[in-house]
Order: structure tokens, then C-alpha cells, then sequence
DNA sequence: CACAAAAACAGAATTGACTCAATTTTAGAA
DNA sequence: TTCTAAAATTGAGTCAATTCTGTTTTTGTG
């Protein structure tokens, strides 16, 4: 049996979600107090406690349902990457940055990229970190295809080389979500060129 | 006159900033209260944050000396680099990492890398940019000297270089200090592989 | 159906960073 | 030396996240 008590479970953690997006949306992740949170999920603020460690932690759910987007937005290039080495990372990478402005203000990446940093023990932290490593995998995954495809030189190191890219592009990101103003354009080109340096050293 | 006024304030400045380092690593930064602080370094609470505008700005004082120092430190590699591209930013990079923990505690630098990317406007915040910016400045700085010297090539795009090469090993960092277990060794040799792939694409 | 144990809930109490209005100290002019 | 305005200090009070303990709901069993 399914069980009252899953069903009512699931759908507890359904509408606190719904409601903290929500509020994190309008007031940011400051102004969202866990009281409105409870409010507005019509729950009490023990059982929001009893569902989440932290605050932060409900913002890490939110995040990671997010970050699982772009994962899977990424798996159409992998499977037909474009015909050049510059122009798959290109690609992909601008998958990554295009989406994660979807549903997360950069208010709240920033948020989420402090907690995951300050409390890399939490169960988002802990999930921020497979998610990175994950969309690190999927660049490697990317750059074997093209070696296989012979796009790319097959001694390249993948492993270094996708760490390598990962690092560089979520670096930039976290660069870009502290600047307001920082425009997505520039930051893709700045990526681009610094990405140029490697496509040069592993084209065929 | 160097007047008495100023000459308290500098004294107070130290005294907190002596008290907070040394709670930070006896309890951690979260462990130590401000209370305690104000405490140990005989002023009320009132005046730590006529000093400073919140905790993190405490942090990010004791953080700013420490990464002057690295920055020192790093001054005689670029004038007098080890005499093979590989060589050279492993000797720099590998000055940056063992300093970093010299006086700071991983967790120090959990959440002063949070702070900075959390309140990326507040004085910390600033300042820890403009830090970064000036480690990539350096780095850069090595890029060219080595070009000079001819031991790199002339046509690579310095700039874009350097801030892939910070950029990746901060990211490093980054995960590095988030593990409690991990060791500096193992950090330095992944960084040095990943180095490897730019060496290989810039030495002459 | 009745009941006991387990699970979940509620919200008052606690805690600790930060604010602010009142008080004290310093600098410098008369 | 005395006085006044500016600067600095103080700590009690505020605010919001988190904890804690008693209550209610659900489940499984006889």
C-alpha cells in the first residue's frame, strides 16, 4: 500500500518547495523567512525542520532539481555533438549556462554555491558536489565521443582535460553570479577564449 | 601628530583581529561568538562592529594578511622561474597551496570563500575578488616572463592562459578544502596532471 | 474495533548576530 | 584651563534561524 502517510509526506515536501521557491523568488533567499515559508506551505516550522537540516537545504532541493535539467539538456549534445571540437564545448557549455538562469535567480546561485562551500558536509552539499562531478563526467563523456568520432586527438588525457574544462567554465560561473550586471554573452566569450587555447592543443 | 585617537584604533583593530584568530581556530569560525570576541579583546560588542560591518568581515581581514603573503611569496618564482614551463608553475602553484594553510584552518577557508561569494559587495567581499584577480595577475605575469625568456611560446594568448590556469586551480582548491582529508600532495599532483595538457600546448 | 508503539507535527523557547539610542572620551578653540 | 562639537564606545534590545518537548496522527496487531 502506498500509505496515507507517504502520499501526505510527499506532498508536504511538494508544496514547502513550491512555497520557498516562490518566496525566494519575490523576497530572495534573505528576505524568505521560514516562517512565510511554513505559512504558505500551510505547515508549521518544526515540520518544515523535520523535512529539511537547514534553510539552505531547502534551497539545495530546489537548486538540484535545476542543475538535473541541465544534465539532461546536455545529453542531446553529447549523443550529436556539433562537427569541431570549439564548437561541441561551445555548445554544451552554453547549454549549461543558458539554463541555469531558468528558474534560479543569481541571488539564489549564490546562495547555493556559499552553502554547498560552507557546509560541504549537509545533504546539499554533499549533492551540489555529485552534481558537479556529474557535469564534469558529462564534458569527459563528450570529449571521448569526439576522439572516437576522430575529432580529437585520442592521447589527450580525457580525465585532466574535462576536469580542466569543468573547473575553468564553473569558476567563471561563480565569477559571473556575483556581478549583476555580468552579462551571459560575455561570459560565453570569455570561456570561448579561453577554451580556444585547449582546442588548439587537441584538435587533430 | 600621530594623535591618541589613532593610535587606539589601530590598537583595537589588532586586538580583535589577535582575538578572533585565535577563537577561529580553537572553535571555528561559527564556534566563536562575538560575545567572546569582544571579550577576549577587551571592547564591547558595540565596537567590533563599528570596526567591522559583520563577522565575515573579521574573517576576511585575517584572510586578506594571509593572502598577501602568498602573494609576496609568489614575487621570486616570476623573477626567477625554474628553467621549464612545467617546472615553473608547479614551483608557483605549489608556493600558493602550503602557504595557504599556513595560518588558516580549512574551515577558515570554507567560510571565507562562502562569505565572498555570498556578499560579493560587501568589503570582504571586494577584497577577496581583487585578490584573486591579483593571483591570476601573477600567474600571468610567470606566463610572460617565460615567454621572454623563451621557454614558451610567443603566440599563445597570455591573458586567457593565465586565468584558465587560476581558475582551475582555485576550483581545485575550492574542493579541496571542502574534504577535511584530503592531502596537499594529492591536491598539487592532479592540479600538475591537469597542468601537464597546457604545458604540453605552450612550451616551445 | 481497540490499543500501543512509532512517526510526524506544532509552536514556544533558545540562541546568537546585529542595531541603535544613550553615554563617554577626545580634539582643539577661546 | 574650560568648554563644545565630533567621534567613539557601550550593552540592552531586536530579529530570525534553529531546537526542543509535549501532543496528535497513523499504522499494525490481536
Amino acid at each position: 500500500m502506498s500509505g496515507l502517510r507517504a502520499r501526505q509526506k510527499a506532498d508536504r515536501h511538494r508544496r514547502i518547495i513550491e512555497a520557498a521557491a516562490a518566496l525566494f523568488r519575490e523576497a530572495g533567499y534573505e528576505g524568505a523567512k521560514i516562517e512565510a515559508i511554513a505559512a504558505q506551505a500551510e505547515v508549521s516550522i518544526g515540520t518544515i525542520y523535520n523535512y529539511y537540516e537547514n534553510k539552505g537545504d531547502i534551497l539545495g532541493a530546489i537548486v538540484s532539481l535545476e542543475v538535473n535539467e541541465v544534465l539532461n539538456a546536455g545529453r542531446g549534445v553529447v549523443a550529436r555533438p556539433p562537427a569541431n571540437v570549439g564548437d561541441a564545448l561551445d555548445t554544451l557549455i552554453g547549454i549549461y549556462i543558458e539554463h541555469s538562469l531558468h528558474y534560479l535567480s543569481k541571488e539564489m546561485w549564490r546562495q547555493a554555491m556559499a552553502i554547498s562551500t560552507q557546509l560541504p558536509d549537509s545533504p546539499f552539499g554533499q549533492a551540489y558536489t555529485a552534481l558537479d562531478r556529474s557535469l564534469t563526467e558529462q564534458i569527459r563523456a563528450l570529449i571521448a565521443r569526439l576522439q572516437e568520432i576522430g575529432l580529437a586527438r585520442q592521447d589527450i588525457d580525457g580525465a585532466a582535460l574535462g576536469e580542466l574544462i569543468f573547473n575553468n567554465m564553473n569558476m567563471m560561473f561563480i565569477e559571473f553570479v556575483k556581478r549583476d550586471e555580468a552579462k551571459i554573452a560575455e561570459l560565453r566569450a570569455a570561456v570561448r577564449r579561453q577554451n580556444r587555447i585547449l582546442v588548439a592543443a587537441i584538435g587533430v
